[in-house]
DNA sequence: TCCATATTGATAATCATTCCTAATTACATT
DNA sequence: AATGTAATTAGGAATGATTATCAATATGGA
């Protein structure tokens, strides 16, 4: 008998393919009312949870704020957070191969990885 | 009359003034706590509410994580932290030069400001 | 010193997230 | 296909960080 073995549910699998197929970094509350469309029982635990568990995994990342959000998108990239609408844009136009960005060694310890968050005015407040 | 005008007050002044000497990125709780010290009869409201204000003048910044972090100082550099003890050490050795962090524009606005979180091990934890 | 008002202290309220637990479900084994 | 058992869920209560409220206090210009 095979002890802690994980088991697919249709509630992980709905979680997922939600935050694989959206490019606009939802919060968990936005999780639960989107994956509710699909899944009108699902609880609101059961979307924390497994979005706890997806972060732990490396499936997907979590964009801290005031409000975490979600990012089903784990390939290399930088997030712009607007700070007057508050939207969450991918930045792909990073430089990859420049220094820090290499780096595996500071000072102070090993990295394993890096998040890099840009702050400004999006297109569209910026028109304002 | 003068409206609307900011007064100087041994709260803000004790607050900002912890945040100034320490290195150790305390919470908005450790930062209560340290200035109780000082003065004890301080309320944990006078603390988040400054910690706020000073946030938004640009005075010291916020490492946001599963519990808010605060740094006095607002040089240039990016934060390490550690995935086992939590502690965030500063880094000092970012590539000042390179594209990204000169980068003024990116396809989706105007880069006010940016931050680079780097996570891995520290030396103390990386031992074990 | 006086006054208008910015700020504080104390506590209640809010809100995101986690915990609890009985009911349900997945899946290895029969 | 049926069974047993451990993993997972639903639902609601609990937690904990942060914010709101408001009467009391303190700042700084007149």
């Amino acid at each position: 008998m095979i002890i802690n073995m994980e088991r697919t549910t249709s509630q992980k699998e709905i979680i997922f393919k939600f935050l694989e197929k959206t490019e606009s970094h939802p919060s968990a509350e936005e999780v639960y009312a989107g994956v509710k469309k699909k899944k009108p029982r699902i609880s609101r635990a059961t979307v924390y949870r497994n979005l706890k568990n997806l972060k732990n995994k490396g499936r997907i990342q979590e964009i801290p704020a005031e409000v975490s959000h979600y990012d089903g998108n784990i390939s290399s990239h930088a997030h712009f957070l607007c700070q007057k609408c508050g939207r969450i844009f991918d930045v792909f136009e990073i430089c990859q191969g420049c220094g820090i960005l290499r780096k595996k060694k500071v000072k102070v310890g090993e990295i394993n990885k890096f998040k890099l968050y840009l702050y400004g005015y999006c297109r569209n407040c910026k028109r304002k």
